[in-house]
DNA sequence: CCGGAATGGAACGTCAAAGTTCCATCTTGG
DNA sequence: CCAAGATGGAACTTTGACGTTCCATTCCGG
């Protein structure tokens, strides 16, 4: 594959996923607008609607499980490794909100598919901060981990309302996640 | 308005949020078929799609306002009225998802409109919240009420999914809300 | 500089959903 | 019981997205 079809096979998944983020029923052309190629070219590279989703769902899930592995979740404490994946899933909202804005869009494709993070790090961090008596127990991994998902896509999302400061995301997501929304009670860190 | 009509008019409504909370492209038809009604009984009470959603929107969000009051936020310790509020909001849970499904719903409907609960109670229970000090006082209460919304949408759609149990919601999602996911430090409650 | 690759635009056929009309049937209040 | 209202089904037109084809133009590596 030359070096023009695959940047633009990028800027195409990239735009998909930024558009059909805010709004799964994006049009074809629209999405071809967005990425700057013209609706011809878009079906060049993916023959209909269907392809362009499932490769998008692809890309995007590398693209997140990338960013998560580059954030070492298994490595030191528990909770700063909870720090770094949480700032990698910011970084990648956009994909992020892609993936989970479509509740059917994860269920729809393949059965017991795990597009994200095949043998999911995120899990293995959350069972591991468990058993080091750092994260509730009570709680069941899976639960837990659907929480994070939903906090960050609620911070991106208010990021991208203008409710929240960029750079406050982080801080405001994960001071959530430790604390709920009660007040600290000067906990012994 | 008769009887009959308005009886229709509420399966429709009703039918319409359900439906759409699960796929926000759900045809006409699937809707007068999930609301037991013809499909040219649904165009006699909403000339267009348009209309169907935008009456959908305000009928959903009576529903869910009307909800919370009967749960008394403003009444009792800020704790308990939070807890009977959660409790309102997963009881609704099929209107709220409806509601918070398509971030574009809320948004693109009139500027600045609150469609839920005009003067917001769960607002002044937040601010009440943390006046008292039981609530976090950093975290703004616009940003609370969101991560309410996230975490009861989330509790909800893991029930839908078979991943928790119905009578498992409410107490998971208040003990996220209280004590974030990190192991509870035997706190004086 | 050149030839193939890549792109964009225009035009066309297809198709499903949306919206409309008409009429037969059923329900219901008086 | 009866008439007005409410409903459902069938058939039709319209609309817009989708997918395809063809060709002119631009880009880029050799």
């Amino acid at each position: 594959m030359s070096g023009a079809r695959s940047r633009t096979r990028r800027a195409i998944l990239s735009a998909a996923a930024s558009v059909l983020a805010r709004d799964r029923t994006a049009t074809l052309p629209a999405i071809a607008e967005a990425a700057n190629v013209g609706r011809t070219t878009l079906h060049r590279y993916f023959p209909d609607r269907e392809a362009l989703i499932r490769e998008t769902i692809k890309d995007s899930a590398e693209v997140v499980s990338r960013s998560v592995q580059d954030a070492a979740p298994h490595e030191g404490p528990p909770l700063e490794a909870f720090r770094r994946v949480i700032t990698a899933f910011v970084d990648v909202g956009d994909r992020l909100m892609f993936l989970f804005g479509d509740p059917r869009l994860l269920e729809s494709r393949g059965p017991t598919s795990q597009p994200i993070a095949p043998g999911d790090p995120v899990l293995d961090l959350i069972r591991r901060g468990q058993a080091e008596g750092v994260f509730d127990p009570e709680l069941s991994p899976f639960w837990i981990r659907s929480v994070v998902w939903s906090l960050v896509y609620t911070g991106c999302e208010e990021a991208a309302n203008g409710n929240l400061p960029r750079h406050g995301v982080v801080s405001t997501v994960l001071r959530t996640l430790e604390n709920g929304i009660t007040r600290t009670p000067a906990r012994s860190s």
